[in-house]
DNA sequence: TGACTGAAGTTGACCGTTAAAGCTGGTTGG
DNA sequence: CCAACCAGCTTTAACGGTCAACTTCAGTCA
């Protein structure tokens, strides 16, 4: 409840003292130095950061838009940006868009109006599927894919898709299926891409009745299976997006008496905590989604405060990670 | 970039009919408000918050406590209160504490320096592990227990473990191992007192050898079953204090090729996604975590405006889901 | 006509902090 | 001896909104 003017005051001092004692205290005589740290204990005085925000024209605090805060994946994420944020003395402002513009607009409209700095988006950003965040906004993709317009932190999506896929071929299946996200998503775009290269350069013709679309959550992949279950030849593998709809394809599987990997192998992709732990435990591939959060933060922070971005696309490695979810395929 | 008064001037009135224009229309002539909106389409003029906030003395942001963001269960938690702060006007700060006091400490000082308005705390609180928030700090406790002290929205904890175990005996189980969080936690104290409760009913002696304890993780939960699987007369069913520990304890028993539920019958605790698509699906007890979620917001939102509250501690009812995990026991 | 009324608009103080400019007394070098 | 300089402080003026108090003015009615 205290102010500065109560604290100077009480030392007997003028506000600027107590100012800089607090915020520059080298620059200050180290006698007023202690008069102002007793007034401060004296007094329990808490500067208000709402006015030095004020003052400042700064509030430092950054929106992280993220699509959904429940999916496991993003969560790693958030905690490695929270993390890094709070170690540089911003503050996270936690966005769920539900995967909605109009909830995507509201925390923008944060931005524009002073309330946070920069946005860190979750959301991979192209052409069909744009962001309206205006060029003046600070703003890094997190997760982002290789057509980026602005400052990105992304994997290889491609060439891991084209990893997991050589895998399969190598194991000797040949009739792939793939569990893809929504159609428009830029992640299911390289990925797709990925697994099309992969099979080109093994010479297997691309079939369209592989793919089943999914929308990245399990509920989606436990449908999406269905459509192999019901197939007059069925894939002997399916590569799924994500490790989220690989489990629920399993369940379904699993539900139809396909054993996994016996009579199918399945893939995933993230290595969400959970797929270390299904039955059978998944192949996938690792992101370095605790090193992507620090990174994009870093980078975020670093354009706020005005610096010069050393590069502003960075491209992590990735994890294969073989489990018991994959086998050779079964010689009939 | 533009300010008030550049607006004002743009629109040939005064600064305070522009700011009444923005913030009580009514209240202004249909031709100065044209006027004032005319102005600001033309400069682009976005109000300052940050100058806002300053005057008004509030920040509109909430500080969001949780000990571990990556927890799917707290996924749920936080997607309700953020989806009504939301809706309300308020931002939400997310104050990942990742279990730790001092970082809980940094983020109640953001409060206390005015940077936020009010505390949501999912971490229940008890008199061995203390929140430090200042009674005048508004706080709710989101996932509370019997005894906190502040205002708080919970379950019925013992009841809840109560109608899991009574369950458990109705199936024949009489050795019934327990996997708990950690001992101090208030969760697992009111659980085990349910889980005591429901043996003493039925007059079974507790024993102490039946207890392993865990942390919540599935980690915890994996390592912790180990200590069943090596009795010499081990339990018939496995009660957990949570989801997470139950996946990571199937693990164990089946790569022991203990077969569940046919060998040993396993329940969870909360509900979480994966509860439905693990294998064997879990028998557990779901809490009903949005309305959690949005009850505490509401609360202390009401709190903050200063409103009076009709009753400062909440009870939610649960829900008990059978699936596959549990089955009778099995004779000799 | 002039007093009264109420709505619309103006004015300036105010919030807590900090940057910039100004002041003071003492030291130093030419 | 005086100008230049310095450390360490104080004074002052913003920052951009809001609000209470005040002024203006058109309309009403005795």
């Amino acid at each position: 409840m205290s102010s500065i003017r109560e604290v100077a005051r009480a030392a007997g001092v003028s506000v600027a003292t107590v100012s800089r004692a607090l915020s520059m205290p080298e620059k200050v005589a180290s006698k007023s130095l202690a008069k102002v740290h007793a007034a401060v204990a004296k007094l329990d005085y808490k500067p208000n950061m709402l006015a030095r925000n004020f003052r400042s024209a700064r509030s430092y605090a950054v929106v992280v838009l993220v699509p959904d805060i429940a999916n496991p994946f993003y969560g790693l994420f958030i905690r490695a940006l929270e993390d890094r944020a709070q170690q540089k003395g911003y503050a996270v402002l936690l966005g769920d868009t539900r995967g909605t513009a109009e909830r995507e607009q509201e925390y923008i409209r944060r931005v524009e109006t002073r309330l946070a700095d920069g946005i860190i988006q979750l959301r991979p950003s192209s052409e069909k599927t744009k962001n309206n965040i205006s060029a003046d906004i600070p703003c890094v993709y997190a997760c982002g894919c290789e057509y980026n317009t602005g400052p990105a932190i992304h994997i290889d999506n491609r060439g891991a898709a084209r990893t997991m896929v050589d895998y399969l071929l190598s194991l000797g299946h040949r009739r792939i299926g793939v569990i893809s996200g929504l159609k428009d998503n830029p992640h299911t775009i390289d990925r797709l891409e990925g697994y099309k290269e992969s099979l080109r350069n093994a010479g297997i013709e691309f079939s369209k009745e592989l793919i089943a679309e999914g929308d990245f959550t399990m509920w989606s992949g436990l449908n999406a299976a269905f459509q192999f279950c019901n197939m007059k030849q069925r894939p002997t593998a399916i590569f799924c997006m994500n490790d989220e709809m690989a489990i629920g394809a399993m369940q379904t599987l699993k539900a139809q008496g396909i054993r996994i990997p016996e009579d199918m192998s399945v893939t995933g992709f993230d290595d969400i905590a959970y797929a270390k732990y299904c039955d059978p435990s998944l192949t996938t591939i690792s992101q370095p989604a605790e090193e992507m959060g620090k990174m994009a933060m870093d980078m975020l922070l670093r354009i706020i405060e005005g610096e010069s971005l050393s590069q502003t696309d960075c491209v992590l490695p990735t994890e294969f990670i073989i489990r018991k979810s994959t086998a050779p395929v079964k010689l009939i």
